[in-house]
DNA sequence: CTTAGGG
DNA sequence: CCCTAAG
C-alpha cells in the first residue's frame, strides 16, 4: 500500500496533460519501436516503478485505492508546486548551474540529469561544448549512449530491508531521474512513506554537470514574419555542430529545431496512455502492460518474513536535448523537461534485473530462486532500465497545420496552475512567445537524445561509443537502442514531405511569372505568406522540380499530376526569366510582350 | 538572411 | 527536402 502510494505519486509527476505541445516527433516512434523477445513488460515510467516494486515484493498488496491515491497525490503535488518559488527550482543546492550569460534568447541544452526525490526539480543545462568535454572526447559518439545502460550499485541495507539505492547508468549523458531519498517499497503500512511520497524534493546530482553554452544558444529570438522565422537553421545548426564538436548533437539539434519551428514533428505525447494505464482499474502493485510482468510471477516468496524490501533510489534515463528560449517561463521549462521525460519513458522502457551482475531473464522465477531474498546480500541486486519497451500508442501523426496548437486531450490531471501562468493554456503566453503567433514555434524542443542516435552506421558508432560499463550484460543493453532503431531516426529528422497541391503550384507559377526566378523571398511573401511550412527555399526547389517536370514526358511524371497548362506556364516563365535576368527585378509582373505572346498570360488566375 | 545549386 | 557556399 505504502509503496503503492509512492508510486502513484511518482506517476503523477509525469502526468502533464495540457502541456503545450512541444514538438513531439517521431523520435518517439523510435523509442517505441524496439521489439524485444523478452517477456519483460513494456511499460511506462510509472509502470516501471510499479513493476519493479511489484516484482520484488513478496506479497502483492493489492491495494485498490490506486485511483484515489493517484488523484490525491496529484492534488498535493499541485499544491506543492504552487507554494514553491520558481526561483528555487534553479538555485537549489548551489549546484544548479547558473545560467551563463546568453546573448540569445534560446538555448539548447542537454539535460544531463535531474532528480526528483522530493518536490523540487532542478534542471541543469549544459552547453554543448562543455557537454563534449564532459562526455569525453569520444568524438560524436557520445550520444550513442542513449540507452539505459545499466543499473546496479545497490546499497545493501542492514535491517533486513533491501535498499536499491541506485539503479543508474554510468553514462553521463543520461538524464537522471533520481530519487535520492529512497522510495521505500515496503509492505508494511507506513504513513511516513506515504507522506514522503507526496513531498518529493528534487535533488541535484552532483555528479552530473550541466552547462550551457552560448554556442548552443541561438537566435530564435524575434522573428518578424513566418517567412523569416523559418529561415534560420542551416547556418545556425551548422555552427552548433561545429561548436559542439559532434555530429550526433548536430543531428539532434536540428531535429529539434525543425520540430519546434513547424511542428513537423509528430505529436507523440503519451500522456493519455500513461494516464490510462495508471488509471486502469486492475492496476495493481504490478503493472502488466504487455503481458509482461504480473503479480503472480513475483509473489512466490514463502512468507512474509522472507519478503524483500527494497527501495529504488534512482533511475537514469537517456540524455535529452532541450531547447528553451530565454523568454520562456520557468513553467514552460518545467513542462519541457516533463514532456521530455514523459515521452522518453512512455516510449517504452523495460526493467532488467541483475543479480550478481547477471541479468535475470526468466520472469517466472521467484525472487528467492533467483537469489533475491532478505537473507542474501541484496547489494548483489541491480536493476537496469532498457529502452525497448513497446508502446502501444499509435504513432502520432504530424499535425498538418503547425499553427494549430495541439492541446493535450488528456488533461485528467490538471496541471498545476501555480507552476506557471502559462501552464494551463495550450497556447503560450506572451512571455513564452517569441514569434508572432505560431504557437508551435514557441514550444520547447525536446528530443530524447537517444532518438538522435546514429543513423547511418550504427555499428561503427556503437563501437566508438563511450566506454561501456564493465558488465557484459550492461554492454549489451547499452547497445540495444543503437541497433534497434537506427534507421528510423533519420526519417524523424527530416521535415515531413508535403507535396504541393495544384493550387499551390498555380500560386507559385503565378508569382514567378510576375517576380522572376531570383526573388524567392518575394515569391514567398507574395504567394505563400501564410504558408508557414513553405519556405522560400521550398518554393525555389519546387520551381526547380516544376521546370524539370515540365521538361519531361507526362509518362515520366509522378505524383499528383500538374495541369499541363501550368507546366506550360512554367516553361514559359522559365524561358522568359532566363533571358531577362536582372530585369524587372524591381517588381511587378513582367510586361514583356514575349512573355505574353506565346500564350494567354492574361488568363492567369488572379490572386 | 537570401540565393543558387548540388545532393 | 537538405545542405552549403557565397553575397
Amino acid at each position: 500500500m505504502v509503496f503503492k502510494r509512492k508510486l502513484d505519486c511518482v506517476s503523477v509527476a509525469f502526468d502533464y496533460p495540457n502541456i503545450p505541445k512541444a514538438p513531439r516527433s517521431c523520435r518517439r516512434k523510435v523509442l517505441n519501436k524496439s521489439t524485444d523477445d523478452d517477456d519483460d513488460a513494456k511499460m511506462c515510467a510509472m509502470d516501471l516503478l510499479a513493476s519493479l516494486a511489484g516484482k520484488i515484493l513478496e506479497e502483492g498488496q493489492s491495494s485498490s485505492a490506486s485511483s484515489n491515491a493517484f488523484e490525491g497525490n496529484a492534488q498535493e503535488i499541485k499544491q506543492e508546486d504552487h507554494h514553491k518559488p520558481v526561483k528555487s527550482e534553479f538555485s537549489d543546492q548551489g549546484n544548479s548551474v547558473s545560467m551563463p550569460t546568453y546573448e540569445n534568447t534560446s538555448d539548447k541544452c542537454v539535460v544531463n540529469s535531474f532528480s526528483f526525490p522530493d518536490n523540487d526539480g532542478i534542471l541543469e543545462r549544459t552547453p554543448m561544448s562543455d557537454h563534449k568535454k564532459i562526455h569525453g572526447e569520444t568524438g560524436g559518439n557520445v550520444n550513442v549512449n542513449t540507452g539505459f545502460e545499466q543499473g546496479e550499485a545497490i546499497d545493501g541495507m542492514g535491517d533486513g530491508g533491501l535498499t536499491t539505492n541506485t539503479c543508474n547508468l554510468e553514462d553521463k549523458t543520461a538524464l537522471v531521474v533520481q530519487l535520492p531519498k529512497p522510495v521505500c517499497v515496503d509492505m508494511i503500512p507506513n504513513d511516513s512513506l506515504a507522506r514522503h511520497g507526496n513531498h518529493t524534493n528534487l535533488v541535484r546530482d552532483d555528479d552530473e554537470k550541466l552547462y550551457s553554452s552560448r554556442k548552443c544558444s541561438n537566435k530564435f529570438t524575434s522573428y518578424k514574419s513566418p517567412a523569416i522565422r523559418r529561415i534560420r537553421k542551416s547556418k545556425y545548426w551548422k555552427q552548433v555542430s561545429k561548436d559542439c564538436g559532434h555530429y550526433k548533437a548536430d543531428v539532434g539539434i536540428k531535429a529539434l529545431y525543425r520540430k519546434r519551428k513547424s511542428c513537423y514533428g509528430y505529436n507523440t505525447w503519451k500522456h493519455e496512455t500513461i494516464y490510462k494505464r495508471r488509471r486502469s482499474p486492475d492496476r495493481s502493485s504490478v503493472v502488466t502492460s504487455d503481458g509482461g510482468l504480473c503479480n503472480g510471477s513475483v509473489s512466490k516468496l514463502p512468507q512474509k518474513r522472507d519478503s524483500v524490501k527494497l527501495s529504488i533510489k534512482s533511475f537514469r534515463i537517456p540524455e535529452l536535448f532541450i531547447e528553451v528560449p530565454e523568454t520562456a517561463t520557468v513553467g514552460s521549462l518545467k513542462r519541457t523537461v516533463m514532456e521530455a521525460v514523459s515521452v522518453l519513458l512512455s516510449g517504452g522502457i523495460r526493467v532488467g534485473v541483475l543479480v550478481h551482475g547477471k541479468k535475470v531473464r526468466d520472469d517466472k522465477r521467484t525472487l528467492s530462486q533467483t537469489g533475491i531474498s532478505s537473507e542474501e546480500n541484496l547489494s548483489n541486486l541491480g536493476f537496469t532500465l532498457e529502452p525497448g519497451g513497446t508502446s502501444k500508442v499509435p504513432l502520432p501523426l504530424c499535425s498538418e497545420d503547425p499553427v494549430v496548437p495541439t492541446t493535450e486531450p488528456t488533461s485528467l490531471c490538471e496541471r498545476s496552475a501555480a507552476a506557471s501562468p502559462t501552464l494551463d493554456s495550450g497556447v503560450p503566453h506572451a512571455d513564452d512567445v517569441i514569434n508572432s503567433g505560431n504557437v508551435v514555434d514557441n514550444n520547447l524542443e525536446l528530443v530524447p537524445y537517444q532518438s538522435e542516435i546514429s543513423v547511418d552506421e550504427p555499428s561503427s558508432d556503437s563501437r566508438a561509443l563511450v566506454p561501456l560499463p564493465a558488465l557484459e550484460e550492461v554492454k549489451a543493453l547499452a547497445i540495444v537502442p543503437l541497433n534497434q532503431k537506427p534507421k528510423r531516426t533519420e526519417l524523424a529528422q527530416r521535415r515531413a514531405r508535403r507535396p504541393f497541391s495544384v493550387t499551390e503550384v498555380e500560386a507559385l507559377v503565378q508569382a514567378v511569372e510576375e517576380l522572376g526566378t531570383g526573388r524567392w523571398r518575394d515569391v514567398k511573401l507574395r504567394a505563400f505568406e501564410n504558408a508557414d511550412h513553405r519556405t522560400y527555399v521550398d518554393l525555389k526547389d519546387k520551381w526547380k522540380t516544376l521546370v524539370h517536370t515540365a521538361s519531361i514526358s507526362p509518362q515520366q511524371r509522378r505524383g499528383e499530376p500538374v495541369p499541363q497548362e501550368l507546366l506550360d506556364r512554367v516553361l514559359k516563365a522559365y524561358g522568359y526569366w532566363s533571358q531577362h535576368q536582372g530585369e524587372h527585378q524591381a517588381r511587378g509582373a513582367p510586361k514583356d510582350p514575349d512573355m505574353n505572346r506565346g500564350r494567354a498570360l492574361d488568363s492567369v488566375v488572379s490572386v
